[in-house]
This record gives C-alpha cells, structure tokens and sequence, in this order.
DNA sequence: GAGCGGTCCGTGAACGTTCACGGGAACGTT
DNA sequence: AACGTTCCCGTGAACGTTCACGGACCGCTC
C-alpha cells in the first residue's frame, strides 16, 4: 500500500497524493478532499522510512535500563525523556530485565532505530564497541574504557562523608552497611573511606550484600542483624534497599531511628512516602538522564561533547526523618 | 557520509561495504577489514530509513503517558514494554506532563515515526483522529467514540463493591472518598452504587476532590477531614492519593486503620512499602500495558482485533493492612 | 585446452517518499 | 492577438541501502 496506489485510486500523481497529506499548498480543495478519501479508503499510512530518508531526520535516541520498575530508573528515564521533548527528540525506552541475554538482544536490535543509545549496561566495552556498530555510546554509572564512549559519572564521596559525619556526630559507633553486591562497590569503598575519616572503625560483618531491590535490601538487614544486632546505624547502598531495610527493621520490631538509623543513597521522591521518611545520599536523578541525552545530542550532531568534568552528578545529604 | 564514500574511500564497491558491514558471505577477508576501518576512519554510520526502506519493517509503537514518574503509569509502561520485547517491537515512551500542548506536540511528530499508538489522551475524538493520520490508536482507560479506535476498559465495579463490603463488614457507616477530580468519575459512580448496594448512605460532603497524585491525596483529605472529622473509613480514587492520604492521615494523629481505614485503587506494588501497607482495588496494571501493545499490533498485522469483551481489565480487592 | 565449480566482487534495480522544475489552463492586461 | 500571472498538477531525480544477477578470476579435472 503505497502512495502509488493512493494516486492511482484518486486519479491523481503521487505528487499531489504528497501535497495533500501533508497539507501543502498548490492543490485544489476538491481534489484535495478526494485524494484524503482515498487514502482513508484504502488505510493507506505513509512509511516513515522513506519519509525519513527525504526529510531532515527526526533523532532518536535509545535509552536502556535494567528495570524501569525500579523508581530510580523511572526518575532517570523520566529525566531523559524531559531532555529529549525539550529538543523534539524522541527516546526509545528498552527495558532488559536485568538479563543479559535480553541485553544482547536489545544491542542487536537498536542499532538500526537510535542514532545514539545511552543507559546502564552489564556488557564489557568491546561487545558494547562491537553490537552499536559506530553510533555513539553514552554509560551512566561505569566509566567507559573505550574512548569512543562517554560516560555519566556520579560522584557520592562528599555525601557519603556527610552522611557518616552526621551519623557519628549523633553518637552511632557501629555503622552498618548494605552492599548492592557480594563484591565491594565503590560506594562502599566511600563508606569505608568516610568512615576512617570519621574515625571509627567498621567491622567486616557489619557489611552485607545483598540484591538491589527491597526485598534484597529486607533480607541483607536480616543477615545483618542476625549475626550484629549491636549495630546502631546503617548506610544502604540505595534508597531502594534501604526502603526494604525499614521494612524488615520494622519487623524486628525496632524504633526507627531510636534503635536504627538508616541513611540510603540517591535521594527518591519514594523516601518521603515511607515510615519515617527516609533520610539520603542524594542525587539529581533526573539530571542524570538529562546528561545522558544532552551527551548523546552532542555526539550526535558533532558538537563539541561534554568533557569528563561536566559528566559529573554529585550527592550531598538530605536528612529527613530516618536518620 | 553514506556507504558510497566509504566505499570509494577502501576502493571496492557499494555492495561490498554492505556485505562487510552485515557480516556477509562473499566477502575476501583482507578487503572487509579494510572496509571495516574505511568505515571507522570516516565514522559512517549507516541511515537506518535507508535500511528500513529495503528491510522487513521493524514495527514500533508509540506510548504516551501524561507522567511516567506516576507509579501507575510506569506499571503501565513497563508492562507495555515487556509486551513488545517478546515481539521483538520498540516502544518509543512519551510524556506529555499532563499538558495538552505538550500532548498535542507529541501526537504532531509521533505519526511519523511509529506504527501505532496508545495511552492516555485528553483531547477529543475527532482531534485524535486528525492527528494520528490513519494509523491506529488504542486509547487506555477510555472509551472510544470513533470505531477507527481501540479502547482498553477497566472495570471496578465489582472490586469497588468488594472494598465496599468489606468496610461495611467491619462496622463503617459513614464512608468517605476522595475522587481524582472536582467533577464526579466513573470510580465514584461505582462507589455510590456499592454503597447504595449495601445500605449506607453517602452524604455529598463525605467525598472530596483532589490532584491525583500523593499531595493532592493529602489535600483531599484535609478538606474532608475539616468539614467531617467522624468520617471512619475512605476509599481512593487511586492509590497514589490514597498513600498522600495515610500520610496526612498520620499528620493528624489518626491511628491507622483504626481512626480511619482506607482503600486505594490499582493494586500498586508501591502500596506494600508504605506503613500501614495499603489495603486496595486491584488491576493488573501490567496487563493494562500489555494488552495495549497486543491490540495495536493486531491492528498493524492486520490480525483479527480484540473484541471489546477481550479488551478490559477487572479490578479485584486486594486486603493488606490499611483496611 | 576445454569445461567446471568455487570464490570474490560489481552493476542495475528497487524500496516509498519529497523536492525542484516544468507545463497546461484560465484569466486578465496591454 | 500577444503576453504575463496565477493556479493546479505531473515528471524526473534524489535520498541511502539491500537484493538479484552476472561476470571475472583461479584452480582443478578429464
């Protein structure tokens, strides 16, 4: 069904078909009511491939993410998208689930949509390098090795030690910690740096990973607990986690902050929804998405890009309730 | 920059370009590494209209929510993406920020670049019409007027009378509601039938409007509250208002459910993370997502739709601890 | 040395649309 | 009657890619 066959229906040339769908000038009115008839006689729709290939180019860009459930991804992407409406560009969100086979599969197929693609990535920087096929890269969160990518970096070092400082200041001595892994993040190294800053010592059982959602976080406090009940005060490694900790400290039975301070890490409009109000290492997320697409713009047109140092969100604490 | 420069830069053919690119047979070894640098050196990237015009389309559907960082529409959202990825479809997300011009700004571009479209609309009928330039539409959470379009229906009625029940069961008489709007929804229509149903009177100043969102719940509240502190139980127009609601509910002393149980409606996975965990009419809000996606790629295959019976999502109660 | 199969590469065509241009008809002006 | 204007409309070309086909070259066999 083409525009061909839409002329041919209305006894018109293409040309005229062209004029009167996209209400051109230099056509008549009768004419221009037949042909939109004929057009809607046979559902003809225009191919926005060969459109796109004769007009200037709409960009695109894709965004992917692990799980747009998770709100921290929600308020990233909603910042990209924010981003991207201000400049009439679109986002094509993929959502891989967290699984890396959905991941591959998301890399192979985007190339041919996007003219750039930003977001979170399990892959290293060759695959990544070899699936995008030259369209530039951006990474938020993981600083990319190839020089081909760019990367958002988010910086939570001065928040963290503001967070700990302002936990030893209310007299907490054994300081906790949620992991998002089993393997040391670098937010833990932040903790764990902010903490001999502060001059306490943390115990390598005060530490546990656990997965980062709120149940991971529920049951990392769990195993927690179980083994150091004696900790006084947590840092979780997100919001997300920490949520679950409240939850699970609830549970326990614990008053909250009397017998446990919890500080999360990203700073969601989720804290201030929960009992108590969760006190956190807070980031700008929706700039974060926003970098990520004024990066990718850049990249795209060929302007000149952002340089390491605008690639840069940093924390500073908001204390609410928790903490 | 097209296959063309590359092609006389490495000194071969278009085709070879194109073979070296895709990973085709055919090809010497020696010459698709040098086209492979020919390419990197000149950073060609190919034009995807070029290469869907001759290609088996990839369809892509357009989505449009007024908020994404509502958690009822990233529900939504997500479950309308999972639903593509199986189909190996995009789904390019729009957030209209709930302003008809932005709305009307999305619908301008949108036509040209995906296969079909659905969400959340608040324009007319016949705008849409005129806008969507012909190809399909399904509306969610609306009833459609022209038979051009879809509609995805949700029905409360019987998860409404169950909450209804429910808190008559336990004793409430005077049972107030918050709605989403100062003029009256469908869901407080369903709510008074309920009531009726159940023998309780309802007074006109026991139901309040508000925003739709948490603050706009806390509103509401406090407007009704003001006028009708013996108010004993609530049902939501959702549940992002009825949270804003619990939470201003715990601003006033109330003891929950105790002083005043509350009911929600959607069912969102949010409800469980606050204290008291919302008890609430719940939809499968993914299912609304996917059902979406799964009518319009019946309407762009050209497969037999879905009947109006086949198109609607029924609410049951779902009981935590709120009520 | 003719024939044959295999490997590698290039040329025309096609995808569906819009742009630039040219031309016919109708009408008024000189 | 010749000419200029205005209003419509159609034809060739172009966008950048892939597909179908054909052909050159090489080595092998009989």
């Amino acid at each position: 069904m083409t525009i061909h066959d839409v002329a041919r229906s209305a006894g018109v040339s293409r040309q005229t078909v062209s004029r009167a769908l996209n209400d051109k000038a230099e056509i008549d009115g009768s004419t221009k009511q037949r042909v939109l008839d004929a057009a809607r006689e046979l559902g003809y729709r225009p191919s926005r491939f060969a459109r796109g290939l004769v007009r200037p180019e709409t960009t695109t860009i894709g965004l992917v993410v692990p799980d747009l459930l998770n709100p921290f991804f929600t308020e990233v992407a909603s910042g990209a998208l924010a981003a991207a409406r201000t400049r009439g560009w679109h986002v094509v969100v993929h959502d891989t689930t967290d699984d890396p086979e959905q991941e591959l599969a998301t890399l192979r197929v985007i190339g041919a949509q996007v003219d750039a693609v930003a977001g979170y990535f399990g892959r290293s920087d060759e695959d990544l390098d070899r699936l995008t096929a030259g369209i530039p890269v951006v990474l938020i969160g993981r600083e990319p090795r190839t020089p081909r990518f760019s990367g958002i970096r988010i910086d939570g070092e001065d928040g963290v030690r503001e967070a700990v400082a302002h936990l030893v200041s209310r007299g907490h001595r054994r300081i906790g910690m949620l992991d998002g892994r089993p393997a040391p993040t670098v937010r833990r190294q932040w903790f764990l740096r902010a903490a001999a800053e502060c001059g306490i010592s943390v115990q390598p059982g005060w530490i546990a990973g656990g997965a980062q959602s709120v149940d991971g976080g529920g049951a990392a406090l769990a195993t927690l607990l179980a083994a150091h009940p004696d900790v006084t005060a947590l840092f979780a490694f997100n919001d997300v986690m920490a949520i679950g900790a409240l939850r699970e400290a609830r549970r326990f039975g614990l008053r909250l902050p009397a017998d446990l301070a919890v500080i999360g890490f990203d700073g969601l409009a989720l804290g201030t929804l929960v009992e108590p109000e969760l006190s956190s290492v807070a980031i700008d997320t929706r700039a974060v998405g926003a970098l990520a697409v004024e990066q990718a713009a850049r990249l795209v047109t060929g302007a000149e890009p952002l340089g390491p140092g605008e690639l840069v969100v940093r924390a500073r604490l908001h204390l609410r309730e928790s903490a």
